[in-house]
RNA sequence: AGAGAGUUGGGUGAGUGGCUGAAACCAACAGUUUGCUAAACUGUCGUACGGGUUAUACUGUACCGGGGGUUCGAAUCCCCCACUCUCUGCCA
């Protein structure tokens, strides 16, 4: 959520930020923030002066009864019931007022750093840099999908029978792939500093609140009603939520967690072309890591950890890219966002395999996650986070990638988790 | 799931209607003392939103799990909700 100080600040600059993504109404927005806020100044000044008023008479009225004059204290008290129904009716305007502008708030994205590029759509997404040759397979070369049935390590419609489109069940080798590489994810993050921790995996409202799935993406996570929980559709939601309303110290910067979890999505509506197999799943593995930050250092984070998760695609021995995602395709939530693409030689795509986000201040607003710094005044704290990685399209690219006659070559990395070499 | 107890500042914990934004202790911070460390002593020490100031200072209001109510006045009384703990039941 957008500081309102910011806005007044920086206005200039926030309403260019959201015009870069093509948020049509931004201005309007942004002046009804302003006008919200100060019809919610103005009506607290008034109440609290009413309020200071009424309550030096109820300090009278105390002493007037203990000195047994009740007929004083009685005129005083009509004095404090007039106040109490002025009190009553300003206070009635602060609360709209600030509820309204907390409605209009949350319907504002994060403005983009400066070196986001402008665009609409995933067309105009920078790339960074591509890395890594594209093999080029032999003849009869097949897709995961016609692999995994080839050698029967992942079945659909087991799945199906069990919980429905989108839930794979992982067998034999293939669930031992799965395990490799978490485990392998899980070791180099460990390695890198991060430390582990092993989040709930069904949240509250607060925490889908926290780092804005909600309120306007309740129709992508699956919820339990009868608890009023949600399934999470990242470990994001709930190792960021673990310093909601925490006030960390300056010297305890960065924090960096690392979870591996598996994540659920509804993904309504966004089935069609193009989701066959792996590419698209209501259940699926991932490893996340999670950074909080010195506002004065998240940039620097958010490299760290582009090239963290673009070791890993190297020793994976996976052609990849790197993008860098313009004004209109960014997250809600983000102020900048590298997504990295591994290619699938058999579909012949680029596939998403992880996205690392700095959020700035936009979730640690919400989740009142502050740091004390050395001149003692708390000051929010910049969030990150970074798939590291997802599983399913780095399954499937190693499936197409390493395909040949004599079955699927492991890369040398996994081969210690596995236990063997090939498939 | 049933019964009971509880939720107070960074922590422990007092406080049952006005003198309590909240005792005491611990932690933290600053200073004094000290050859260093330690100890001792003194002081500071919650958050949010306003007013005010160049910025401080100063100042108002709210906050004792959340929401509502009673009252001139609520941490304290009443109602609802959430959570925690104990016992019983069930169970990986």
């Amino acid at each position: 959520m957008l500081l309102v100080q910011h806005i007044r600040d920086h206005y200039d600059q926030v309403l260019l930020g959201l015009k870069k993504r093509n948020l049509v109404h931004a201005d309007t927005a942004l002046q009804q923030v302003l006008a919200l806020d100060e019809l919610r100044k103005s009506s607290q000044t008034q109440r609290d002066q009413l309020q200071a008023e009424a309550n030096t008479i109820s300090k009278e009225i105390g002493i007037l009864m203990k000195e047994g004059k009740t007929v004083e204290a009685t005129a005083v008290r009509d004095r404090s019931a007039v106040l109490k129904n002025q009190i009553k009716e300003l206070e009635e305007q602060h609360e709209q007022a600030e509820v309204e502008l907390k409605a209009l708030l949350y319907t504002l994205p994060n403005v983009p750093y400066e070196a986001v590029p402008a665009g609409k759509s995933a067309e105009d997404n920078e790339i960074v840099l591509t890395h890594g040759e594209i093999p080029i397979l032999p003849e009869g070369k097949l897709p995961h999908w016609e692999l995994i049935k080839k050698y029967d390590i992942i079945d659909f419609d087991l799945g199906v029978k069990i919980a429905g489109a989108g839930f794979p069940v992982y067998k034999g080798k293939g669930a031992r792939l799965q395990r490799a590489l978490i485990n392998f994810f899980l070791d180099q993050a460990l390695a890198a500093g991060y430390m582990e921790v092993q989040p709930p995996i069904l949240v509250n409202e607060d925490s889908g609140y926290g780092t804005g799935q909600l309120p306007d993406k309740e129709g992508q996570m699956y919820y339990a009603t009868e608890d009023k929980l949600y399934l999470i559709p990242t470990a994001e939601v709930p190792i960021t939520n673990l310093y909601r309303d925490v006030l960390v110290n300056v010297s305890d910067l960065p924090i960096k967690n690392v979870g591996y979890t598996p994540c659920f999505r509804r993904e309504a509506g966004s089935w069609g072309a193009h989701v066959r197999g792996l590419n698209r799943l209501h259940q699926f593995d991932k490893v996340e890591v999670v950074q909080i930050t010195h506002p004065d250092h998240s940039y620097e984070a958010l490299e760290q950890m582009s090239s963290y998760v673009q070791g890993l695609l190297q020793q994976l021995e996976l052609p990849y890219r790197v993008l860098r995602l313009c004004g209109g395709d960014m997250g809600f939530t983000s102020a900048m966002t590298y997504d990295m693409e591994v290619y699938s030689a058999a579909q012949e795509r680029w596939l998403e395999v992880s996205s690392v986000s700095n959020f700035e201040t936009y979730q640690a607003n919400r989740l009142k996650l502050r740091f004390k710094g050395e001149d003692k005044k708390s000051q929010l704290a910049h969030t990150l986070n970074g798939s590291a990685l997802a599983l399913p399209r780095i399954v499937a690219s190693i499936l197409e990638n390493n395909q040949g006659p004599d079955g699927i070559r492991m890369p040398k990395v996994l081969q210690p988790y596995l236990g063997f070499e090939s498939i």
